[in-house]
DNA sequence: TAACCCATGTAACCTGTTACATGATTAA
DNA sequence: TTAATCATGTAACAGGTTACATGGGTTA
């Protein structure tokens, strides 16, 4: 189970309440993780009966008490521990790869519709994440350790986004015009040999 | 729910039993969704027990008796009114980006390590659906209607091990020298202005 | 003779989603 | 005065994982 770990992961970069990890979940931090309020609230509370986070409750005046979750050092041991264990590439599972698939049985105008609606929700969170890499990792180069790291999963986002839009729009031209569609994908451009077992 | 629609799916495009669908799903369909054969059995009861998929019970001997599920109409239905649907884009969720995202509390070695067999993995599986797109569909113009949609799924996959294994590579190269990694991500190179809203 | 393939299932458990519930403050 | 933001939770259910269970046939 990796909830657990993304939020030992999030604490350690900045402790904050469930209400907060739930808002960072969905936005910037999302480019890694998401959960909904209900899930985490359920896990800080298993967390922290396992002593792996403390709570702080902090009194505030004009708007409701809150916890701030901060990681401890037996939480931060489990987490080295995990990350040093071996993972393995998650499937993709994406509905629209569903649908498409199926998608013979479809008019064609749906289709293509999908591809359009997808594409654009790829290209507003590609905006969301390009926007974050100019205002804190404008200078990769001359980032602290911890933030050198969160530059690379931004960078992951970034990736993933771009190659979801690149698909879309070659989607839409093979629907649309296959003839003129060339087959690219043999080409071993993206592999390093060095990196072979 | 997606796991109902992904088996009715590969039902359509091909009847087949439990045991089969499992296989399919690891396997060369595993570009668009996967479940272990306990989900699957579960999944098959329940579409059985609605219509939305029939039973043929198939004797054989020297080797189990299986039973051979294909799609209804009212499956056919239900499956074309999803597609129609509004779909959301799933969040990527993978485990090496938490590990990387706290990546400075562990050893620099062991990063690198999850960073390589990561992208081994990756490459693994983009040789062997570039393997089928060899086999099955190396001239994509002349496919039928049918298989020019799990053309596109197929692409779609290789495009994901590509974005994942180009991220690696970069993020190691990050890693080891970063003086010498530029920002590469501020293009616009992948937006097609004629599918903005 | 040990391990794997075929083929199906049950039971327990954990993870994730949806709906419900509360209640004050602040901005449109 | 309506809606959004802050802040936390419970309950029920659906989806996904792990372990257990069976049993013949085939390959090393």
């Amino acid at each position: 189970m990796a909830l657990s770990h993304a939020i030992l992961a999030a604490l350690i970069e900045c402790p904050c309440s469930g209400y907060d990890l739930a808002k960072r979940f969905d936005g910037s931090v999302g480019f890694f993780w998401n959960a909904s309020h209900q899930q985490i609230y359920r896990e800080l509370s298993r967390l922290e009966a396992e002593g792996q986070i403390t709570a702080e409750k902090i009194e505030q005046d004009g708007r409701p008490n809150k916890k701030l979750y901060s990681i401890t050092a037996t939480g931060k041991a489990l987490l080295q521990e995990w990350i040093a264990q071996p993972a393995e590439v998650s499937p993709v599972k994406d509905d629209l790869l569903v649908k498409l698939f199926s998608g013979h049985i479809a008019p064609r105008e749906t289709i293509l519709q999908k591809l359009k609606e997808h594409y654009q929700q790829h290209r507003a969170k590609l905006e969301g994440y390009q926007a974050i890499a100019q205002q804190h990792f404008s200078d990769p180069a001359q980032l602290s350790e911890a933030r050198r790291f969160q530059f690379l999963t931004l960078r992951a986002g970034i990736r993933h986004e771009m190659a979801w839009m690149t698909w879309c729009g070659e989607a839409m031209s093979f629907l649309t015009e296959p003839a003129e569609t060339e087959n690219t994908y043999q080409s071993s451009l993206y592999v390093r040999d060095d990196l072979a077992e």
